[in-house]
DNA sequence: TCCCATAAGTGACAAATGTCATTTTATGGT
DNA sequence: ACCATAAAATGACATTTGTCACTTATGGGA
């Protein structure tokens, strides 16, 4: 597997080739320290794998992932990250990246290089605990989880939509007392505190 | 690596055991055919990865796959499937598996059990395809639109999230009335009434 | 019929919220 | 230092909101 490796900090690059070498199986064509000698010599060398990372000067690892992808649909790259610059996973995705893992992790890049090489997509563990939270919640009409009647779902929806409980009333034909009275139910039940939660709630949740 | 392969079609799983031993540092433990023997063999053998079919009688692989991480949240438990059943990606992340990869792709699964060995977790690229839609979309930081400014739109971010005011005014080190004022100007801004709007503003704009 | 459960409403109350005028505090520029 | 300006706070006020105890229908079963 031939391979191009980017990073800015020069010693961890030198590090990487120096632990991939190790695997007889890998070959490092190239060298680069930001985003476009990535693209440069993603170019020239037309490697198996770019392992990149992220943070760099001049241009940064994702915009790099976007331009070279753009060009070479089928490119596999391979991003680099530092714990605390978990923001990006969603772009790095969206771009096409083949994973995303954390440099620390050392002994683990080259299994993940092999994945990847082999068509897979890798992600760190760390990186994978934040995906649950990024995945939509499928369309869930289903309140029955939540002893939620149907009144008191038809109330959320409209609570949900920004009406006050005198709004709510008048579209139900109920007294604003009762409205009310319905919320504190719900609130409840929901374990929630105000009206506002609630809305947050119902975008959360359905 | 010590692995426990489970698959209902026993041929399948013959063929793996063969493939995935002709890799010297691939140690096959086990063979179970549902996900009730899967549950009984990780018991057993406590392998260092298993790996899983998902369709299968009895119990299906997801479900297998919660009972055991619930009992050993590190278990490492690589997830194999046909082509067709991609409903479960969502599930099969939540539920903590640690891949998910398409049977047919035989040569890449060895590559992909190393990877999740060291602490990766692997997708298909036909998997990976599928998940960009399943993406929330990203938060949209371009309040500009809206003449807000970063202070306005933290506050914002809060009342989403269902804080009162004075648990805002406690996390931006302000006063209580400071935070009520900032919130009649961002309404005015927004022309909206109260927070419950504001909150709903937020969900359907950002 | 009576009883009981549920749905809807009322009234009173405290707390939170939104508005507004005004004051105090910071802060940058000359 | 000074001023101008923005940022933050204050206080007063009306309104909305949430809670609670209680009342009033309503509509089946027994």
């Amino acid at each position: 597997m031939k391979i191009v490796i980017v990073d800015d900090d020069k010693l961890v690059a030198l590090s990487l080739k120096t632990i991939l070498e190790a695997d007889k199986s890998i070959e490092v064509l190239a060298m680069g320290e930001n985003g476009e000698d990535a693209i440069k010599l993603y170019e020239e060398h037309l490697p198996d794998v770019l392992l990149m990372d992220i943070r760099m000067d001049k241009m940064n690892g994702l915009d790099a992932t976007k331009n070279i992808i753009d060009k070479h649909t089928d490119a596999k790259i391979l991003l680099l990250t530092t714990f605390s610059d978990d923001e990006y996973i969603i772009k790095a995705i969206q771009y096409g990246a083949k994973g995303y893992i954390l440099k620390q992790a050392f002994e683990s890049i080259s299994p993940a290089l092999n994945a990847v090489y082999n068509g897979q997509t890798v992600f760190g563990d760390e990186i994978m605990n934040k995906i649950p939270s990024l995945i939509k919640k499928q369309e869930n009409e289903d309140y029955s989880q939540y002893n939620l009647t149907d009144k008191e779902f038809e109330i959320i929806k409209y609570v949900a939509d920004g009406l006050n409980n005198k709004e709510i009333a008048a579209n139900m034909f109920f007294g604003e007392g009762t409205v009310r009275n319905y919320i504190s139910a719900i609130l409840e039940k929901l374990e929630l505190r105000d009206r506002t939660q609630l809305a947050c709630f119902y975008y959360k949740h359905f």
